[in-house]
DNA sequence: CCGTGATCATTC
DNA sequence: GAATGATCACGG
């Protein structure tokens, strides 16, 4: 089980397909790793037992997991049917963001420029020692979907900019939403209000939908789409 | 304190 | 059940 960062993108998937219909328990033991009960307490392990296994080394740092591949990591629990569980966090949302700041500049850009997917059974009834890993692939948006995505994010962040970001919820947007990305309800951090002044609010992240990824897995796998 | 790794838990 | 709002752990 390699640890060293993967010196190529070809490197990195190999790695990763070495993880196909593994377990979690498996790759855990490799690494000397004890797994958790559940992830009530441990909500990015998972996350983070993949990164060790791939050599991941980007830390928190707001760049891609593999800086140097230009390739951001993530995993995508998922049902029985190739259907995510969960919306997938991308990253948390700034002021610098919001100022004139463009698509092709934001954050949101950069990481989704190249995903590399980890489809995982996401099921909570099974132990999650014994849940595997499906099958990695690499993805970038097509040209339609980051048009798509461009529009979200700047409805959004148009909205953020002219109404400040407690005028937002989690309804708005068809493939990325915004929602609450904090310790608890109380958490503020600096951020703007609905005059474009300075305020303390509740931080805020950029998630991608469930029906966005799961298009995805679908598109990439050649299932059918969802009645 | 902030950003990353996400899933949990309550509401719709 | 799906979706939104709330939350947990960790590194720096």
């Amino acid at each position: 089980m390699a640890a060293s960062p993967p010196l190529s993108s070809a490197e990195l998937l190999a790695r990763a397909e070495r993880l196909a219909g593994e377990s979690i328990a498996r790759i855990a033991s490799a690494l000397a790793l004890p797994v958790p009960p559940d992830l009530k307490r441990h909500k990015g392990w998972v996350g983070h037992l993949v990164e060790r296994a791939l050599g991941a080394s980007a830390g928190s740092l707001p760049v891609p997991d593999f800086q140097t591949l230009g390739i951001e990591l993530k995993t995508l629990p998922v049902d029985a049917h190739g259907y995510p569980y969960e919306s997938t966090f991308v990253c948390t949302i700034t002021i610098a963001e919001l100022l004139g700041d463009e698509w092709s500049q934001s954050r949101v850009c950069h990481k989704l420029t190249r995903v590399l997917w980890m489809p995982l059974d996401g099921d909570r009834q099974r132990a999650l020692s014994e849940r595997r890993f499906g099958s990695p692939f690499l993805w970038s948006p097509t040209p339609e979907q980051m048009e798509a995505l461009k529009f979200d994010w700047e409805e959004l962040t148009g909205r953020v900019a002219r109404y400040g970001v407690d005028a937002i919820s989690g309804h708005i947007g068809q493939h990325l939403q915004i929602r609450p990305k904090a310790k608890n309800a109380a958490a503020r951090r600096r951020g703007l209000d609905e005059d474009g002044g300075s305020a303390e609010n509740m931080p805020r992240g950029f998630y991608l939908r469930p029906s966005f990824t799961g298009s995805i897995l679908r598109s990439h796998f050649g299932l059918p789409e969802r009645s």
